[in-house]
DNA sequence: GCTTTAAAAAGTAAACT
DNA sequence: AGTTTACTTTCCAAAGC
């Protein structure tokens, strides 16, 4: 059988990270080509890459948040090129601003069907919450790693909330546990 | 020192004020869906605790009130779905769910998921249908839940699909259209499930 | 709390053909 | 009857209302 761990895809990554310097957003939206800056609505500009695709949030702090990379070297990749931009501008970045990783959303496979009205009860209604006549997933909140999954019939779940991909690695043979632990896996 | 006592007095009657409106809220909710009495009451009794824990502050009265009127005929075995209690209501569905979700959380109600079955006594007597056609959807809901079907699936659509296709083999058909009226769900849904349903059943 | 951004899972709804 | 598009849920940072 393979391994459920063997079949977790980073889908998303999330990342914060710094100029250290105010920005004039008014006229970095004039310059930046592709920007998207409606100060009403959200105070952040909006820049996205293509390659890799991301969606940057830039604020007029000088803070910044990327979005929508596959990986954490996408995300290093995509800022970089945010970082080379904001330079064509004139505007001072340092060589490697700190980038931290704040949530990465993963995919994963158990490879079985799931009952999940089961796995309701089995698992405890504490920690869990399934309600199929608002969302089909079944939301499971994890102390250690203390992330929250989402599982659904197919055997096919949702991890999120982790800050390294190991967190989800973590999850997956957890999850699997006590699935297996309850006869519920099979 | 007057002050402070006349502004307890002005909260406690204003908090006395806002339960009568709840309470109240919950019982013209009740009526319109012809909820029973001592569901009303149990639903009154989570309203009562939910303000005990001071869950209302940041929500609002009606909210509260609507999902804890949810909430209280899943636990006495008569659901009714967000849509419905959503039509009575002037909180839209969304916040309804994600206010019940709240409320069942803080307050340990540890609430079981929704049998489908538990609408089709309901949905089958609004349709006049038959104590044989009600048996025969009950008895494809269990049998194509233990095949794993009912996984993630909306309760009053797999309840609606069941009741189509006990119609038909019983020869009292109901239209999708009708059936979907009464479950408040698309015919599109009523035909997935049906589909699927007739399929784990051999038919 | 809300606003915006991204992404997956699977179900359902609305609007069409 | 079936398809397309859009919305539901989870997570997180940012600044400001």
């Amino acid at each position: 059988m393979t391994d459920p761990k063997d079949t977790i895809n980073i889908e998303n990554v999330v990342a914060s990270t710094g100029i250290g310097q105010e920005l004039d957003l008014q006229s970095v939206a004039m310059d930046l080509e592709g920007a998207d800056y409606d100060p009403e609505q959200f105070p952040g500009l909006v820049y996205r890459t293509q390659n890799p695709k991301s969606a940057a949030l830039i604020f007029r702090s000088g803070k910044i948040v990327c979005t929508g990379a596959k990986s954490t070297d996408d995300v290093h990749e995509s800022l970089r090129i945010v970082f080379d931009k904001l330079r064509e501008l004139q505007i001072q970045v340092n060589e490697d601003p700190e980038i931290v990783v704040q949530n990465i959303v993963t995919s994963a496979d158990l490879g079985r069907n799931l009952n999940l009205n089961a796995i309701a009860i089995g698992l405890g209604l504490e920690n869990i919450e399934y309600e199929p006549e608002q969302f089909p997933g079944l939301v499971y909140r994890l102390d250690e790693p203390e992330v929250v999954a989402l599982l659904f019939g197919s055997g096919k779940l949702v991890i999120t909330g982790g800050k390294k991909p190991k967190d989800a690695e973590h999850a997956v043979d957890k999850i699997v546990s006590r699935l297996e632990d309850l006869g519920l896996l099979e | 020192r007057l002050r402070k006592w006349q502004e307890r007095i002005r909260t406690k009657d204003a908090g006395e004020r806002n339960l009568q409106f709840a309470l109240s809220e919950i019982d013209r909710m009740a009526s319109s869906l012809g909820i029973p009495r001592s569901v009303r009451e149990v639903a009154c009794v989570i309203y009562r605790r939910a303000l005990d824990e001071d869950l209302i502050r940041g929500r609002s009265i009606e909210g509260v009130a609507t999902s804890t009127l949810y909430a209280a005929c899943r636990m006495e075995g008569i659901p009714r779905s967000l849509e419905e209690v959503a039509a009575v209501s002037r909180v839209e569905r969304k916040e309804i769910g994600r206010t019940y979700r709240y409320v069942a959380q803080e307050l340990s109600l540890e609430m079981e998921p929704v049998d489908p079955k538990q609408y089709t006594p309901r949905f089958c007597s609004e349709l006049d249908l038959s104590e044989e056609v009600q048996a025969k959807a009950t008895e494809i809901i269990d049998t194509t839940t233990e095949k794993g079907l009912l996984s993630g699936k909306s309760p009053t659509g797999y309840a609606a699909a069941a009741i189509y296709a006990a119609s038909l083999l019983c020869n009292e058909k109901k239209t999708q259209r009708e059936i979907a009226e009464v479950a408040q769900v698309t015919e599109v849904t009523i035909r997935n499930r049906y589909q699927e349903q007739i399929e784990a059943m051999g038919i």
